[in-house]
DNA sequence: GTGTATCGGATACAGTCGTACCACAACAGC
DNA sequence: GCTGTTGTGGTACGACTGTATCCGATACAC
């Protein structure tokens, strides 16, 4: 036993049992023995990488955010059309559960949600009092020719905030996709009419 | 002691104190002796009045529900501007922490929402499969004058939840009451421009 | 006046939790 | 070959949890 092992690659793996466990039963149900135990290794080994309880929540929490950051810069980047309309199409497209690694991120969003406001840390990793989504957003219907009285900011806060939450609406079946996408087009079309 | 008591009445104190420990330190801190203590009564009572956990917590959530449906309804019935206008203003203001009683309510469903998920008696209380919200403002658009192009549902779906994200956004700090209302008054004079 | 249903306090029990501790195997550098 | 560091397993500890039990005390019905 015991050669040198990447702890960095030992952490992740570890942290997708978290995303697992978090997605399918709740942040409640994630407790260093379940942790060990969905990724096939020793309570020992939990604490071995991670040394506390909380430690595994935040690093686990940010290891996600990071995938997701990558996969929403790479959708935009490989997409053909690089109309403003597409993009913002795309970027508002990323908040939804679309498909199964979109569904599990907010699922795990979802679970870790609450615990996020007794718990500073892991609010530093979940909320920023930024709105680097929004700016960016912003940013984009600035460029574009939008009919005359529209406000590009305040747009784009109802847009992430309405979003955001249609996501979560299809996760508890409130909406189905079709019909999340069917807002989506009206609004976007209600915006970039010309 | 032990002379006759409302049951019902009694409930509804010891649920208020779990509002605020799920208020302040979340669902976690909701222990049956926390509880008690922040009622100022003994671990028995609570056992005595809610027989088990579950049934403290659903019918806690199910007092806070019935007491925001009450408000709702009457600040809609309050006020004296009762154009169209007025009241999906007053629908969707109701959304939002601008008192101490709604930022309460928001901060206990905030504390509720991830436990939602794990126990279907939960959800049953917090979400339904059904849309009242929406189908209340959709019916509320359809009624009123709006300019051509303008789909009441589609409006409805992103307003309301826009508003539910944007007042979660209030309670953490990443905007400010004014900058939300800013935004909704944006947005009905975007829908009600004649 | 007395019995009895209602109300309520104290405490015990079994389980789970995060963490700490101890032992040892495998490799690194000397 | 030896020594010290690194990786891994097993297990024990103390705290906390929800629930159950035992028992005292009150207030109303008769």
């Amino acid at each position: 036993m015991a050669r040198r092992v990447d702890h960095e690659q030992r952490r992740r793996e570890i942290a997708t049992a978290v995303w697992r466990i978090a997605a399918e039963r709740g942040l409640d149900s994630v407790s260093m023995r379940e942790v060990a135990a969905e990724a096939g290794v020793s309570l020992r080994l939990v604490q071995y990488y991670f040394e506390t309880k909380h430690n595994l929540l935040v690093l686990s929490l940010r290891y996600l955010h990071e995938r997701g950051e990558q996969r929403a810069q790479a959708r935009i980047a490989a997409q053909v059309d690089q109309s403003v309309r597409g993009v913002v199409r795309t970027l508002l497209t990323e908040l939804l559960p679309l498909d199964a690694e979109r569904e599990l991120s907010l699922r795990v969003h979802r679970a870790y949600f609450s615990r996020t406001h007794s718990d500073p840390a892991l609010a530093k990793v979940f909320l920023h009092t930024e709105t680097p989504i929004e700016d960016l957003l912003t940013s984009l219907l600035r460029r574009a020719a939008l009919p005359p009285g529209v406000q590009p900011r305040q747009e784009a806060n109802l847009l992430v905030a309405g979003f955001t939450g249609l996501g979560l609406d299809i996760l508890h079946g409130r909406f189905t996709p079709p019909e999340v996408l069917a807002t989506l087009d009206y609004h976007l079309a209600r915006l970039f009419q010309a």
